[in-house]
DNA sequence: GATTTGTCGTTTGTCGACAATCTTCTTGAC
DNA sequence: GTCAAGAAGATTGTCGACAAACGACAAATC
């Protein structure tokens, strides 16, 4: 086998429409293509010196992500987050990480509970290290989405994947709006804890609350945010 | 190969992408397409007489519905139900139900009442007609969609109608069990009553109890087709 | 005889061009 | 000055062609 000659990590070859892809992601994220603006394909495929095949499936690709929105004859745009979609988002996280981590307490915590020790160590290690949002906000993501991967359900974490970009959106705001990124990462010990001990309700109860507190800022934040500036 | 399985109709020049994929959609849902097989670009724009661009663009929408799969460079395939993933949708279709009617009924069952008490009586209606398999599926479905979209939260609705191609296969095995049309009908009744007193604990418990019986007759089901004809 | 290597046909990946459609700007009437 | 109709420009929709990658089978090697 190919496999004995240690260490041959197949070479990543599924190539452009990823990458365009995330560098568009990448774009979005960073506020660097404001909501709303219009994604032209010839523009970018310009831009990136290639065609505009690869970039139309990618932007279909963002479309099923939710980043991006598009319409008939007209294009694709950056979707505009409002305060109703976000809120929505939250509370399907809410619904759907409750239901993982008590699926996870229930049948698996086992194996969950070292990965869960980890990548809380892991966010506070963070949180001393310095201040990279970037960092913090997919070490949050990562932990989040160990919940459930470790649900017995795999259609939990593919629901999970499917919102991860909007979901990094309002963490973005979130990292923001923490003063001590120590606070931030401690939120997360509860949940860690309740798991330990086995208790799925207080488990839920505790990612309930952690959610619940996130979705407060983020909602709030781009309430203001709409309020601000309505031009 | 594709061409035994049926013969695709020229279509109309509005909407194409769209066409393509809902023609697709019913070819595999009827079973015309068996579960693993190819769905090779250029000899289904051949059949459908255009070019592969729309196609390629239809088959990536269905990806995202589920029903196919990609692999980078080799193409689509429909995609294969087993029995693990029919268990993990209808947890998840429990979840999301459970959820969406209690919103429903404790902040809109004054607007979702009627609607779904309309739509319980078409089911009535249909299980007296005849036994059109496919008119008692897509009305089983809208009874669901109703639910979430009278949910107040579009995000449980955009959910629904992203799973509804799954559902819809697990509902033609289902339909093919229930020998009394009319028993499958009644199904329904009960969690209509429990929003009617406003019962959100009972309303939650009557579509738990629901889906969960299809649930079982599903998996079933294909469990016993895995079991059946293991090559 | 089994394993590797080379070749070939098929299918996907990407491209540039043209047609259909939408948007914007101009123009003209009121 | 406002509005409508239409022309001009820009963008998406679809196409056919070619390049790259894959899978299967034949040929060569040990």
């Amino acid at each position: 086998m190919l496999a004995e000659h240690r260490g041959f990590v197949p070479l990543n070859r599924d190539g452009l429409v990823d990458r365009v892809a995330k560098t568009l992601v990448d774009a979005i994220l960073a506020g660097g293509i404001p909501p709303g603006e219009r994604l032209a394909e010839s523009t970018i495929a310009k831009q990136m010196d290639l065609s505009r095949a690869p970039v139309r499936e990618a932007l279909r690709l963002l479309e099923s992500s939710g980043l991006v929105e598009y319409r008939t004859n007209r294009g694709f745009f950056v979707k505009v987050v409002s305060v109703a979609s976000m809120s929505d988002l939250y509370d399907l996280r809410i619904l759907l990480e409750t239901a993982a981590i008590r699926r996870l307490t229930e049948i698996n915590a086992d194996v969950a509970l070292p990965a869960l020790r980890a990548q809380a160590a892991e966010l506070h290690r963070l949180a001393g290290e310095g201040d990279d949002l970037m960092a913090h906000v997919s070490a949050d993501m990562l932990f989040h989405r160990l919940i459930c991967e470790h649900s017995g359900n795999q259609r939990f974490l593919q629901l999970f994947d499917q919102i991860a970009n909007e979901t990094k959106l309002g963490l973005l705001v979130i990292g923001r709006l923490y003063d001590d990124p120590h606070q931030m990462a401690g939120t997360h010990d509860p949940i860690v804890e309740a798991v330990a001990l086995r208790d799925a309700n207080r488990a839920a109860g505790a990612i309930d609350y952690h959610i619940s507190v996130a979705k407060e800022m983020v909602t709030q934040h781009f309430h203001d945010q709409q309020e601000g500036k309505p031009e």
